[in-house]
DNA sequence: CTGAAAGCGCTTACAG
DNA sequence: CTGAAAGCGCTTACAG
């Protein structure tokens, strides 16, 4: 293989005037340039990157923002995973990561974490979730002040000049779901679209996802299916009540709709009260979502590789710092539509 | 950041010495091995693979051998771009690939590329697509002589010892489809499932997936559906006189399975006579496939991810060479669901 | 059993 | 405008 040395011999002259060529340093006079483009062009050089990297390679500082999860909101620990991963392969290579946590539940653990975050000095790049947008939004100005590059992962916002984002589009997957209920469910029926308060108030991204379910609707104006909401206060136990009035009231409901991971709390009743549905779609392959998809009691889970969005995040960050890639502005999830036969592809 | 350097000082010893107890070289004392083992574990070191790799550089050769793709039969281009991508990134750290191909529809000419290549000297690693299996295992012999390693694509052998295989679970892929097909189509209705002769004959794949096809509907006899086969000799314009027979004959038809890349054909068919169907199920999102998957006349393709299947075929040999990566017996690509609504993410 | 030295391919601070 | 030299972190052939 040709090294930067054979192409110094080639052209008499030494590695690094063939180095200052390479990377267009200047100060090589316009005779020697030629030449030794011409041998690059010739021989096909192609400059060896681990020589490159080891010179280069030095330390850098990640800090990483997200939620913590726990056994009620699981759906952070894939992330996590991934990040956990991605940490492993950059530490060999010379950066430290930072993981903070925040409760997805409470602004101001958000906030706390976040202003400590942006006032850091001496660090290399953030990868932040700001889930929550308001605070997000309010702590702009640090945002704008912030000299190094920072990515959003999850959740997306316009208006910040991060480097880029990683996650999914909830539109489209809130779009496609209703695609789904439309093909798979017996004409003429009702889907119920449950939601929580609290959930469209501070998850912007279920929001969207409703959204794009009910776009689909007025876009397809042939489909025969209805479509009824139902607003609960928390995905729990108490749902019980609320669900059970609203079949008894309308027993055309042949699919249930949640846009989030907590469809297990709704197949969870569907199984203890032995109610059958054609289509139920929920989000993401917790533990509980893949029991009640292999018990058929969900039909649809959508995919977005959270583990892969952690582990991109990093790895972008540091490829972007390390190497000079340069970032696109969004790296959007794929929309996986999980049955029971396929779901052993997409567990974590 | 903790180097080899910084161990050897500490123990008062030199890097050899310490490399030496890394890599269990043996010819060092127990005293300081003891003592290099506990620096280790007291600093969390962990070696820098970039030196590591630097060192350790040399030219590898890989030789691939696989289909070519024509306008006809496109589903080869999607591996071989991945394969070329992989490419680029190895060449860039000293390996060079040869890659070769042979007419998919002519087993002579696989035949005649492949005892060329076992016989090659001097190659470090081959990745191989086994096509044609009588082909393949008529040289067996050849395959249990070779001291390198090789890697089977797309199409899986048994009792061969491959030191790997990557591609997807055919038989499960087709019971998935037939999943959809309950799911999606009106109860009562029939499946159509077409193949041509000469694919079951060479197709060990295609073959594989009508076998799993069929067993969904042996192992939920709750299904409604019914089945009924059309044996074509190929696909192309001369489809139109058998499949029209079978509607005529057969009104209750309401879904077709084609389990190949050319459900294309019986789509251009559907949509010159303006045929409805409920659900339409072929394979690989070829652009004819993604255009009627678009307009509507195709449901579900099932995606395998073609482009990685090459890409991470090449880089998988390059680790294991490399940089001693072990390697799995299979790397199973994932069964994909695709839908126009979520098409763009599987796109190559 | 151990060390000193060379070298993998590249980059850079220094000297001229 | 250019070269000689040092060095990134590791491995290895050689000498003792």
């Amino acid at each position: 293989l040709i090294t930067i040395k054979d192409i110094a011999k080639q052209a008499n002259i030494s590695t690094g005037t063939v180095d200052r060529v390479l990377h267009n340093r200047g100060g090589v006079s316009e005779k020697t340039t030629r030449l030794v483009n011409k041998i690059i062009e010739h021989s096909g050089f192609k400059p060896n990157l681990i020589g490159r990297n080891l010179k280069l390679s030095k330390e850098y500082i990640l800090v990483v923002l997200i939620p913590f999860s726990n056994e009620e909101s699981p759906f952070w620990k894939y992330p996590k995973w991934g990040i956990e991963k991605a940490i492993k392969e950059v530490s060999q290579f010379g950066a430290k990561v930072n993981l903070r946590y925040f409760n997805q539940f409470d602004p101001k653990s958000f906030e706390k974490e976040l202003v400590a975050i942006l006032t850091l000095k001496d660090i290399d790049g953030l990868i932040i979730s700001p889930h929550f947008v308001k605070e997000s939004i309010k702590h702009k100005n640090l945002f704008k002040k912030l000299k190094v590059p920072y990515i959003f992962i999850n959740t997306d916002l316009d208006g910040f000049n991060n480097a880029s984002f990683v996650g999914q589009d909830s539109f489209k997957s809130g779009y496609l779901s209703a695609k789904l209920f439309d093909i798979s469910q017996t004409r003429e029926s009702t889907v119920l679209v449950m939601q929580t308060d609290r959930e469209l108030e501070d998850h912007h991204i279920l929001d969207s996802r409703v959204k794009g379910f009910k776009k689909y609707f007025e876009e397809n104006s042939s489909s025969t299916l209805k479509i009824e909401t139902l607003e609960v206060i928390k995905f729990g136990e108490n749902i019980t009540k609320d669900i059970t009035k609203k079949l008894i009231k309308n027993n055309n409901i042949k699919g249930i709709f949640v846009p989030s991971i907590k469809i297990n709390i709704v197949a969870e009743y569907l199984e203890k009260f032995e109610i059958e549905m054609d289509t139920v779609i929920g989000y993401d392959l917790s533990d509980d979502n893949l029991k009640y998809l292999k018990a058929g009691i969900i039909t649809f889970v959508i995919g977005q590789e959270p583990l892969n969005q952690g582990y991109n995040s990093i790895k972008l960050m540091f490829d972007h710092l390390a190497h000079n890639m340069e970032l696109k502005s969004k790296y959007i999830s794929p929309i996986h539509v999980i049955v029971k036969e396929n779901s052993e592809y997409y567990t974590q």
